[in-house]
DNA sequence: CATGAATATGCAACTTTGTTGCATTGAGAT
DNA sequence: ATCTCAATGCAACAAAGTTGCATATTCATG
């Protein structure tokens, strides 16, 4: 998904040291057109350097507390994606209930207005998720 | 949530036969104001009558399968709501990552187009969700 | 460069949430 | 009454993520 994000400067940025298993995980979510579920991520890591499942699922988590990567929902497991920056602007996903794949959609496919509900609600609000559910054209194709 | 729907008629119409344990759940969740989970709904039913997990987590498929519930996702496990129908309209929810809780949202409080996506997106669309994730009011005040 | 404290990682065991296979029960048609 | 098929129960399993604790790395400081 991106090139022009520097990892290691993102990282200290949000006060993470740069280790060389936190860059290669932002590459990895980096990299890959659409999120990508914890054990994709650990299975793509492993094939070039031994890590734990543990400390990725640690990883993942620091990640996204700092704000550098987000956590969508898809099925049962969690899809981690670049969090909006700079170079990404926040947008909604797909999920494909066929195949379990999340799809990343144009930023302003679906138009969205909560400038009320932010002026009124009474809680904390750290993210907002749209998420489209249903079966990919690929899927469809196939049945 | 409702008094008004008549749950052995929504399953009739469904298609699904009226069990006891069936027209329960369907009781259990719309009776509640916000959306439960299946320990949740399990737990709740288990108080007055006898019945095993595993039917609960069948009885949900089944209900959201047909479209009489919605499977809202809120943490890592799964939230059980009726399901937009002439005494329901769609809404919004809230994921309080402090207690855990989902609440319903105002069905007008966030407003949302997506005629344009409809439109052009290539596979089929079941379902969208929009969840706001934060901290409740409740959490807040007690921080 | 050496050293010590704090942070990151590895490993094993565990928890939560949901699923499967198969036997038994029960509801409704005939 | 009985037959059939769907619904339920039970035990075992599976997926996804978490915890506790030991070991290794990093990084600031002398």
């Amino acid at each position: 998904m991106c090139d022009r994000c520097d990892y290691r400067q993102l990282l200290c940025e949000a006060g993470l040291s740069p280790t060389s298993h936190r860059i290669r995980v932002m590459e990895v979510i980096g990299s890959n057109a659409d999120p990508l579920n914890a054990q994709e991520i650990y299975e793509t890591l492993q094939r070039t350097h031994p890590i734990n499942r543990v400390t990725v699922y640690r990883i993942l988590d620091s990640l996204v507390e700092n704000g550098l990567v987000d956590r969508i929902s898809g099925g049962r497991a969690w899809f981690f994606g670049i969090a909006p920056n700079a170079n990404h602007q926040q947008h909604p996903h797909f999920y494909c209930r066929r195949c379990g794949r999340v799809n990343c959609l144009k930023p302003r496919s679906i138009s969205m207005d909560m400038t009320t509900f932010e002026r009124i609600f009474p809680g904390k609000i750290d993210n907002v998720e749209i998420r489209v559910d249903g079966v990919c054209k690929n899927c469809l194709r196939r049945s």
